[in-house]
DNA sequence: CCGGTCTACTGTATCGGTAAAGACGAGAGG
DNA sequence: CCTCTCGTCTTTACCGATACAGTAGACCGG
């Protein structure tokens, strides 16, 4: 290998006696050029050590870049830390990597709380992200392709997300299903539902749904308010729950998380789960499963979300005068495993 | 905002009536224009929709992009489902951030093995993957700064890793100093070890840690194998592991997803933690302080293990030339929590 | 009044490619 | 034999910035 210098397009040209032209080509468009020729190029490429076209030139040239950004204004340890946001990254990455592309990831420094990418991409997936007016400006001044997943849908923007009101509704159906009707809700602080519509749209709209079903039947829930993504204060807060005189026989939780901190603190009063009690996780993270007892939960298809995503954003990137945004809505589905049952005979 | 074709520099340099490489300086080096001229520029670039120089064409110039890649070669998702691994692609990209540059996640489609980027980057940090050799073979070619986390260090490249061996000695160090002498340890498949040199380098360095102290008190582990983030395999294991008629009296965990099997294997064989059986994990991550009872663990400084790759790869980065690669070995450090206690008296 | 040093801009030359249209010889069809 | 079409390259014209080396006027001491 020869270390002499950048090895570019024209240093092969000039050694085979092409054109420049011609040596992209070789690379990009093999059907332009005779395979012969093709391969005298490749193989002196090979030879000058040249590694094939710069991707920033071509990003310059061709106007793509090859990567989209995934927007996460919250902690982006925190974030990835839920299970959940975990797998739809790793969602997103692998669909992306199916058509040749990769996602960088674009969180804020701690200081300044707006992102504000020097990176070039094609096109932006909102995930979480608590203002995105604010966020978002850069983006669309510059024209940028957007997809918002589980955001409140912004007007003019494709989104993407899952059908939380029915999905709660389910678990408080199976619930009051199974009979119970002292039931407990453990969800994040109200307030810190009202602050911000990211991620907490998500719980917003869980509480309506719970509502949906408890409302009619004239259930007043015992609430306990957990904290997203810490343990100690959440268990605190279940276990309060549990303590009450009028202790509930059932409990619905924001997340899997949280049910465990219930599962614990159950365990820690000296009560059977599913016979004294009955608890409702949501999002079948991988706890779910390997909970003791595995918790019945409530399901979404993250794989599709992001796949979906994805698709969306790289429909806009291509044809950015397309069809009007969609609106995808997915839906939730029951799992039923062994941490529900009748309430106790009273 | 008009929006009649693209607006570059050039547009505002007309507008203004100043050269393009003002406009530039305006926005990339304020120093080199009096601040009335830069207003004025500014204000222009404003009103004519301009959102600041193009990331792409600015990367072409300077040479520099501004994202590095995060290789990883194993199912992405199943590696962010890692806790500890989620924590270290979250370290990174905040310290990243914190340099003004972003991540780009680097994972390998289903049916092409090897990632070949076609995205521009400034670097490439390494984090999980099989076979160096053949994967980094296109980076080196061309020149990308290299350095690699938690892998079999590579000639001349930077590396970053714990000291795996000596944790893992400190673990089996505090059982023993316990009293323990009839230890089990669950840990992957010996071959597996061998097979791969990458995660596993990890599983192989702990393997020799536990021996450094077994073995010169004549101890001989009671092995099992689980299955790397696979629930029910690992938990047969575990359980076979307890139901052996000598069975150990304290276990030694490849990791605490390992370790909370054998805690649910000991559950439900009515065995008492830590009175009738010691856990030890290993890693500290999240479940590790979670779990009934909390783990006593090995724990790593992920976040350092980031900020030092980072720092490693700016170095090389901006300094090709710079000092010999370093190789730093990070401690790990003994975590005590409720898992572990003498052996229950024969 | 002149050289010297600043400050504030401008000019020119890239950075390393790609797109799209042009040129040119060869075989096909009339 | 002449034109037409193809398959193969080549030409020309960018893509949208930045680096670096000027240059012109301002200020300054002697």
């Amino acid at each position: 290998m020869s270390w002499m210098g950048k090895v570019t397009l024209q240093s092969v040209a000039d050694r085979v006696g092409v054109s420049r032209m011609t040596v992209s080509n070789a690379f990009s468009r093999p059907d332009q050029l005779s395979s012969a020729l093709r391969d005298r190029i490749l193989s002196a490429a090979e030879e000058l050590g040249y590694s094939g076209p710069d991707p920033a030139a071509r990003a310059l040239a061709r106007g793509r870049t090859g990567s989209v950004g995934l927007l996460i204004t919250d902690r982006l340890s925190a974030v990835i830390a839920d299970a959940l946001a975990g797998e739809f990254i790793a969602a997103v990455s692998d669909e992306l990597a199916r058509q040749g592309m990769a996602v960088t990831l674009l969180a804020p420094t701690e200081t300044d709380g707006v992102v504000e990418a020097e990176v070039a991409m094609d096109g932006l997936l909102v995930y979480i992200c608590g203002s995105p007016d604010d966020q978002l400006a850069w983006a669309r001044r510059r024209g940028l392709p957007i997809v918002t997943i589980d955001q409140r849908p912004i007007d003019g923007l494709p989104s993407i997300k899952v059908d939380d009101r029915t999905g709660a509704r389910l678990g408080a159906e199976h619930l009051t299903g199974l009979g119970h009707r002292r039931i407990g809700i453990l969800t994040v602080a109200q307030e810190e539902i009202e602050d911000r519509d990211d991620v907490h749209v998500t719980a917003a709209e869980r509480h309506l749904g719970w509502h949906d079903v408890l409302d009619p039947l004239g259930i007043e829930p015992l609430m306990a308010e957990g904290v997203y993504l810490a343990s100690a204060p959440t268990y605190a807060a279940a276990r309060a729950l549990l303590e009450r005189p009028d202790r509930p026989t059932g409990v619905l939780c924001l997340s899997d998380a949280f049910a465990v901190e219930v599962l614990h603190a159950a365990t820690d009063l000296g009560l059977g789960v599913p016979e004294d009690l009955s608890v409702v996780g949501y999002d079948d993270s991988r706890v779910a499963a390997t909970s003791r007892p595995p918790l019945t939960t409530i399901r979404q298809d993250v794989v599709a979300k992001g796949r979906l995503a994805v698709a969306a954003l790289v429909r806009a990137i291509n044809d950015p005068e397309s069809a009007p945004p969609e609106r995808v809505v997915l839906p939730a589905e029951l799992v039923v495993r062994e941490s529900t049952a009748p309430p106790p005979a009273e």
